[in-house]
DNA sequence: TATGAATGAGGTTTCATTCAT
DNA sequence: CATGAATGAAACCTCATTCAT
């Protein structure tokens, strides 16, 4: 890592024997996630990749290389099957709610993976400049695409910032699969997804205590004024 | 980091001398922020602190110590501070959207710190086992406070899941400072706390949608786009 | 040194390229015999190699374990020799003299050796869980085994006492050896396998002197049966 | 040890309060015989003796220093009392046997010491330059002369060389004694004393066996085969 | 006299990375 | 294509030693 980021490198290597790429990636992301990026060694790698260390250095350039490309295959082909899915969603609440599901699912099934996003690639600035994270972005911007259609279409409440409420379903997200890749709990994410979802429709204010605020009812005329 | 945590290093040293003890924190701080725990060197901390590379070890038995030792204090203060204030606020609510502002001012106020936390700390399973961090699981278990008093005194909703919803909450905040790190935006942090303060009291569903779910409401009229 | 003799480091690495191993071995010695253990260090001994000093980490895992193969392969072939000649030479005497004499010569051909034997393995517990030391033990258990065949044989006193006899002619040897490399004298060890050969035979007993005790003599009746 | 074995240092400090001095070189004297000499610390020596590091260099200039000075009483009242006893005894072999009970004795009755001797100061090649390695020869050359009067008086044979015998009893008593220190064998080092003198003394050739040597006899039909 | 505090000086060891075969 | 072998480059940490108080 010492500062020789030197963007030629970050060029992938052409890909001769992708089956072994693919098996050296394996290896990296279980090691990886069980160790840290700095304590993981190459060595251990090339190991549980079965191949020598120098084969790995015919795949990727770099150590912090293979890190990176790590989320890139997994993230895109996560991406394309959301693409694909969610064209046949109606509604912008039933997409969102599909968003999230998906979300969870892809870190719920990839544990390693997981371990990997969570511990070590968002900590690691130089992961910005990577393709993968474009997707990353990309990926981003559906929630938001979402978020506006719904606001357009009334499913959502006109004052609805869209990216604050991405920020707070990824930060919603991350945080627990984080917890659990450190203390192993929640075991199981998926539950998870309706009730973000449900809280981040509804929100928590008790709508029987504060009728004059944002909702006029019928009854229900006590008026503090305070959320 | 390899493992060689053994608890007898993890004591703190008796600190000599205070004030240097403060100054090699404050020179470790700013280093770690920049460069990230690995690439930092002790020598660059040492420099920078304007002590010798063994005054370190004098005071702190390990590089990981010394960063460990960061969040220590300031966390402790920051959390007495809320302590102290929060007695004086009416209202879960009230309560709720202090400790949010409060979050968010801490990492506002310290940007350095900021850094560290989001980039190194979260990252680091060792950091599990310090004191810092069962003040912040302390921290943690305001939130959880604040939200089931909310519950039980009727202002928020009687189904919410004070552990989802602190989640989150922290959630967001924490995506949006780790966002502010490695891309340096937004570079205000205060205004979100209202913001998130109102997402997630109010959520996002937009109540002339779904009028019979759990709010009835006279007509449809009201054309305020405000949360 | 410091305690951490795990055992896993102690395996010798598989030697890639015997010839440089030997001549990493042959520096360590002559820096060692000069300089002693703790103020040799890999970086000259890597020097007078003409490798790296990560190389000699290729070939031996530990600065400690470069020092313990040192008389390893030594004493081996020396121990090897010993026991193909031994077989040809008659009489517990013959044989005795010729272990002597080899045990001179072994020093006395490889000064370096001597000095590194001498000065630092004598004084270092941890080389007695080495293998090289078990070759120490079997070259010492010949020893025993010559004496107590001549005990048998008659060549022999009855009550010899072997691990005596054993422990003052290694002593004497080490004792001259260490002389030696200290002190520079005797520049000559070989004529000593003689002259030890024939003290420890002949005691130093004036024969004439004490003619009743364990030799009878014509005349010299006096009956004191005492040294 | 970093060659600054310039002899300006060498010379023993003032000694302030000798009590301090004195508890200092036990302390000494016991780390070093557990631990070695570059294993042990400073500051462990400090805190046995219960004093800080600092005053440890008021007593004494070096580390190195400090480990010379152990011997150096010990050394001298144990000389002492030799040389006032000795005067006392009769015959060269009666004094030689004292001397070697004496040796062992003194290793015998100061373990610690008898490990620093062996296992640290005997590879040292500084402590020759040591004043209280003058006493050790001072010792040695006891021996000698004890030999020489013994040849003079016709109670050792003629032709006894007794430079190499001393070398022969010193080499023995110091081989087990170095053995104790490894191994903790033999836990007695006293009755050595008499084995080391009678062996020396009659040798260990069978006497029946080589009539015609150095005794003249009768006839020899003795078939005791014992002394 | 005694010491708390500070540091200079290095050494061992680890690894990512390269390159000839 | 694969790799065995070699190494450059540092970094952490330890400790003997000094000095002002």
């Amino acid at each position: 890592m010492p500062g020789k980021a030197n963007s030629s490198r970050r060029n992938q290597k052409p890909q001769k024997n992708p089956r072994k790429a693919a098996a050296i990636l394996r290896a990296a992301e279980s090691i990886f996630a069980r160790k840290g990026f700095h304590t993981a060694t190459i060595a251990e790698i090339a190991k549980k990749a079965k191949v020598s260390e120098a084969t790995i250095y015919e795949y990727f350039s770099t150590k912090e290389d293979l890190l990176f490309e790590i989320p890139a295959e997994k993230i895109s082909s996560y991406h394309e099957k959301n693409r694909e899915i969610i064209k046949y969603l109606h509604g912008a609440a039933n997409k969102l709610r599909f968003l999230i599901l998906r979300h969870l699912e892809l870190y719920e099934n990839n544990p390693d993976y997981a371990n990997v996003v969570m511990l070590i690639l968002k900590g690691n600035r130089n992961f910005l400049k990577t393709d993968a994270y474009k997707i990353v972005q990309q990926s981003a911007r559906y929630y938001v695409q979402v978020l506006k259609e719904g606001v357009q279409n009334g499913e959502f409440r006109e004052d609805v910032q869209p990216y604050l409420v991405r920020a707070m379903i990824w930060g919603t997200i991350e945080h627990t699969v984080a917890r659990k890749s450190l203390l192993g709990e929640p075991s199981d994410l998926i539950p998870l997804a309706d009730d973000i979802y449900e809280t981040i429709m509804q929100g928590i204010l008790n709508p029987a205590d504060k009728p004059g605020r944002q909702i006029k009812r019928e009854s229900d005329n006590n008026g503090d004024g305070n959320g």
